[in-house]
DNA sequence: GCACTATATGCGTGCCACGCAAGTTGTGAG
DNA sequence: CTCACAACTTGCGTGGCACGCATATAGTGC
């Protein structure tokens, strides 16, 4: 299948690129030189390109495809679950479970040049969640803002807790942390906090 | 003074920046060139790089720092005022009076170029929103989430009532649907939504 | 008035994204 | 089985951009 080939070489590109500016530190972004990526992907710096239109892009691609598919984790939970439990239930397992790569998220999220392209990457999850909440309550996401919001929330506190996980070297999993930070935004569960 | 001049070679070259972006349209951000920005704003197209590391941010820079100051418009309120009062009245205010300039929003939010940079101007917000909001309610950022998560979750339904006012060519203000968004996400105001 | 520092500018360099066209490989119809 | 076709890869050339470095200029404090 030529699909299946596609993907993998996406793949193997943005793995390459993950591995060489994690090599690289996040002062030595400007040091991942395109044709590195190429040659550890083995493709032909023209075919990297075809792939993606920016070594930032490259780099972050494995945490937007992970953002990507919040939604459908969400959309798997059982319906009779209230809201705020299904989500939060969806993130810890999407997230939690095969828990992040430290070194490469912390990479990402540490490196001031790719700081655009990791935002980018965290809200790829809103438009998915959006629609995936949009579903589950039956609204119209034209009138109601409430999915957006709600995604955008939850893409936030994701955000947040994957930070305050990697700053503190501290024991929690991360799922422990995202549970903490998505309490604090999710309907119907709003504990007297501080 | 010096650091007047300085700010004010700043706006005029962030200025310039996004009048030509508008001018171009959405689909032709390529062709503003350095130089074309440079000579709008009266100077060399060496000094535009020494304000600004890409014509995205340039462009993006009159939103970005106008989203940095809506910490300080919190700080702003009366400490009185409940806390989720106080971040809408805050917020209210600081987008509604001055209503954002439609068009440039517009060409900012929906040239997936800028998506990136548009992502980091709103973003910006969270820091000094996140900080306000610890010293309102005194907890230690260190430790507990609340105030970034909380911050995250404002900027995001500044961004989301953002897109939707600029979408829809309704009659609402910009503040009416920014109310809407925000009731979503802010403490102690849970309307039974949908 | 003078030395000094911050700022503006010109120039040169290395790299990057991408259009274009040719080569290569897998695919499906007859 | 073969052949025509489509998808994918690759090499090459182009325009542009960010930035380091050295220089000119202008505003500042003693």
């Amino acid at each position: 299948m030529r699909t299946h080939n596609k993907l993998a070489t996406r793949e193997a590109i943005s793995t390459a690129a993950l591995r060489l500016a994690v090599e690289k530190g996040p002062g030595g972004l400007a040091l991942v030189r395109v044709r590195d990526i190429a040659e550890a992907a083995g493709v032909s710096p023209r075919t990297y390109n075809n792939y993606f239109s920016s070594r930032e892009e490259a780099i972050c691609a494995v945490e937007s495809d992970r953002a990507r598919r919040l939604g459908q984790a969400l959309l798997s939970r059982p319906t009779a679950e209230p809201l705020g439990q299904a989500i939060a239930a969806a993130a810890i397992e999407h997230y939690g479970t095969a828990e992040p790569d430290k070194v490469g998220l912390r990479m990402i999220m540490s490196t001031s040049a790719l700081e655009g392209e990791a935002l980018k990457a965290f809200t790829t999850a809103e438009e998915p969640l959006a629609a995936a909440i949009a579903e589950r309550i039956g609204t119209d996401p034209a009138h109601d803002l409430f999915p957006q919001v709600m995604a955008a929330a939850i893409a936030g506190a994701v955000r947040v807790a994957a930070r305050h996980w990697l700053n503190r070297d501290n024991t929690e999993s991360f799922a422990t942390v995202l549970g903490r930070a998505l309490a604090h935004v999710l309907p119907s569960a709003d504990p007297s906090d501080s």
